[in-house]
DNA sequence: TGTACATCAGTGAACGCGCGTTCACTGATGTAC
DNA sequence: TGTACATCAGTGAACGCGCGTTCACTGATGTAC
């Protein structure tokens, strides 16, 4: 019934599927799911995980606070799907950056894509690994987005699949999940890092690789232990 | 206070000073500050930040739940002040881990502690790390024991104090933090590690430095980019 | 094309809850004399 | 040693609040005929 009269003259319309033309909220939403999430994204990101309430979202999103539970059975499962699309949003980005270039470079590349990755969301990172992944056997979504983006980091220097290539790409992973972490959460911050994250991640990740680019590959093409 | 009462027949002392003949709880508590701490970190440590509140703390250290407020001006400033113990506790930790060896062995050793430290008591960690340490200008105390925490780790790779080994030891902070928050968050519980965690974190801090350890000093004692 | 009806996706009132914080109070302590 | 008194550190009732969740309801939609 909040229907705007579009011209004073205007035919009804045999049906009210094509009445929307006016900026009135109808009573249908048709994309509330999706709205939902992205209103609790943005909530997140201004405040914070611990600012995030169901009432809210729904607030965000213009509709009463029963409405969610027509899409999620509860705050949790509305969390943990946010958590799941911001595991695609990680996943793609990673699975980018290894597409192209030597392993050495790949591993760079998935470093600051990684911690650019943090760095665009901070709170919906501290999300996506907060203890909603603890109990990620209780949100199958959540997990295999999780499962799929993480697989794809350790892809990031895996020339051959032996044991040094895969403890090389954990290490790789740790650095760029710690630095994320470091920077998101102000403790480098005293130090007065002058560099952008970016170019910071690029800069650690080397010291894996040994700190000459030049003899390219000379310990991350072949390495043995 | 809480004093036996030694014989049967006991004189009623003549002020109520020595009258905790019972397991009775005294009025004055004595050292409130602290239980209050601890009974924090053991909540903490059960049910994480989510579920800690200054009513349960009160009530698990046996006060009435406004007793806290003659000791801290709010809930933030009790989990501040137990993110600074824990602080502490770390500094310390890598404090003596940095005491001995050479650049390489030194930086192995901080990163086993660190990630050791984060194990032992996740929740705790994640307290540390969490927002209150993004807001440290609102808590001297928590800033305090955290910057000089940090500056420890930052020694732990400056055999001398230039840019390679500042940057050195930031991207072996990173690595062992990012390993801590991996292994805390179960991001790790999908790949099947079998190493034990300090294990893993000296293995993965042996990439920083090169994988060969015999060569002592090759390129960790005196690095030039 | 029109009608009847099952189903979907909203509303908004209501539930009980525990929270952080305040406040007037009181018992205990320490100190000056 | 005893007394008066200021101060400290508890108590427990009360405040208002917003939360997650439930539920009976109703408007809108889609489909069978």
């Amino acid at each position: 019934m909040p229907r705007a009269k579009p011209s004073p003259a205007a035919p009804r319309p045999s049906r009210a599927r094509a009445r929307a033309s006016a900026p009135v909220r109808p009573y249908h939403h048709g994309n509330l799911r999706a709205s939902l999430l992205d209103a609790a994204d943005a909530l997140l990101a201004a405040h914070g995980v611990q600012g995030l309430t169901l009432r809210e979202v729904a607030r965000a999103a213009g509709v009463s606070h029963g409405a969610p539970y027509h899409h999620f059975a509860s705050l949790d499962e509305l969390l943990a799907a946010v958590a799941e699309r911001g595991f695609q949003v990680l996943g793609d980005a990673v699975a980018k950056a290894v597409t192209q270039g030597d392993p050495r470079e790949r591993l760079l590349r998935v470093s600051t894509a990684y911690v650019g990755c943090a760095l665009a969301h901070p709170e919906r990172f501290r999300l996506m690994f907060g203890p909603l992944l603890a109990r990620q056997d209780d949100f199958p979504g959540l997990r295999d987005a999780a499962h799929a983006a993480f697989r794809h980091v350790a892809t990031a220097s895996a020339a051959h699949d032996d044991a040094h290539a895969a403890s090389l790409a954990l290490a790789g992973w740790s650095l760029a999940h710690g630095l994320s972490h470091l920077l998101i959460d102000g403790a480098l911050q005293a130090l007065a890092i002058q560099a952008r994250p970016e170019e910071l991640a690029r800069t650690l990740a080397t010291h894996l690789l040994g700190s000459a680019p030049a003899p390219a590959g000379r310990r991350a093409a072949a390495p043995r232990r």
